[in-house]
DNA sequence: TAAGTAAGGGGTACTAAGTACGATAGCCTT
DNA sequence: AAGGCTATCGTACTTAGTACCCCTTACTTA
């Protein structure tokens, strides 16, 4: 069930995700779910707890910038094959056992890396602020590949003035049309960034 | 009308901001919006427009540096008082005057302050990923103040074996359940690590 | 002043979606 | 065979968005 809710998601939007298509789906009646489901409710903090079971674990006493850098690139993977998962979460208040235990191992690594509790608390936020942050900026781009873009860009110019927004007619034309240019490809770069600067005020390991 | 609606959203919720809703607030039927509104759909694009005029433009020509953290933490401020926006954010397709009025503002600061194109779109990314995580995980955050914390966690525990999350009871008792524990102060932080890093990149600035 | 007109406001009703309630059918145990 | 458990389902109520069409008011124009 929960596959088939994950399928529809993925598919066709959170939005088409409804008890009903869910049963279609399942060959079944809407209300036959509710025999292994409390609520739609339950059903989608399932799902959102599937979502973070997807995502790598790092190991606790590793280098924990290898180790955070590699759970933050499957995390934003996984988050972007579902993102659906990131406008749930908002609106979820219990987190799931994979979500704990997704918590406990990051803070088990920060810890093992020689990090201050506060430090820890200092980079845990700014480490999954900047992978949530990314992914909804991903998901909230009006285009999906670079193919699109140029088309998007000159609908929404049209309708306003040449002169109204200088800066981000230069910024399309010899930036995002320009050929090769695919957003996700910063994410890297952005968190090397934030590691070197967490690098420097870890107890353990100076920045390369 | 927006008002009334940004109004409902913030005291009750976005899934409370209904047309029924919104016609009671105004002392009117729910059809009588549809003379302003063409759908609730343009209704919510228009609520994210409106929270994005609230936030503090920077000043192109001015210290990028200064300016991009006034109107970051201006960002953060305004997100956080309106914490469904941003659920919003991901649905909405063509963004609104406001927001191309923001964004163009940005990359100008970022221009002038003497960015390449490139290093331009790497710094938007991370800063905006910044702000729009770090936006999210305070709204998804199941307690409000420092006092429910301890509640929160202590019913999260219960129900696990004890030793099942050493590392988050760590966390919990000896970092957020001290006094003066309070998520949000944590946000200049991270932009100061983030800026400082990008300084490193900028062509005119030295990180201090 | 009388008639026309457009805009604001609303009544009714259809559709989609979550789900409460209770019935049914197959199967298993004693 | 009788009782009970489990999965499935049919019916129907509720909430929400909104299509369709009517009414009133105020202003315009002859």
């Amino acid at each position: 069930m929960l596959q088939a809710a994950v399928g529809i998601a993925d598919a066709h939007g959170l939005g088409a995700l409804t008890m009903r298509s869910l049963a279609a789906e399942l060959n079944a009646k809407p209300m036959s779910l509710y025999h292994y489901i409390r609520s739609k409710d339950e059903l989608l903090d399932a799902l959102v707890d599937g979502v973070f079971a997807e995502i790598e674990l790092p190991e606790v006493g590793g280098d924990w910038r290898a180790e955070v850098r590699r759970r933050s690139l499957s995390a934003r993977t996984v988050l972007a094959r579902h993102p659906w998962a990131l406008t749930l979460v908002e609106a979820r208040t219990s987190p799931g056992p994979a979500n704990l235990r997704h918590h406990d191992t990051m803070l088990g690594v920060l810890r093992a890396g020689g990090f201050s509790l506060q430090m820890t608390a200092h980079a845990y936020a700014i480490i999954d602020a900047y992978v949530y942050g990314f992914v909804l900026q991903e998901a909230s781009l009006p285009f999906d590949g670079p193919d699109s873009a140029n088309a998007v860009a000159d609908s929404i110019m049209e309708g306003f003035a040449a002169g109204d927004y200088p800066h981000m007619v230069e910024f399309a034309t010899q930036h995002v049309q320009q050929p090769g240019y695919h957003f996700g490809g910063q994410f890297e770069f952005g968190l090397d960034l934030i590691l070197d600067g967490l690098a420097m005020h870890s107890g353990a390991t100076r920045p390369s």
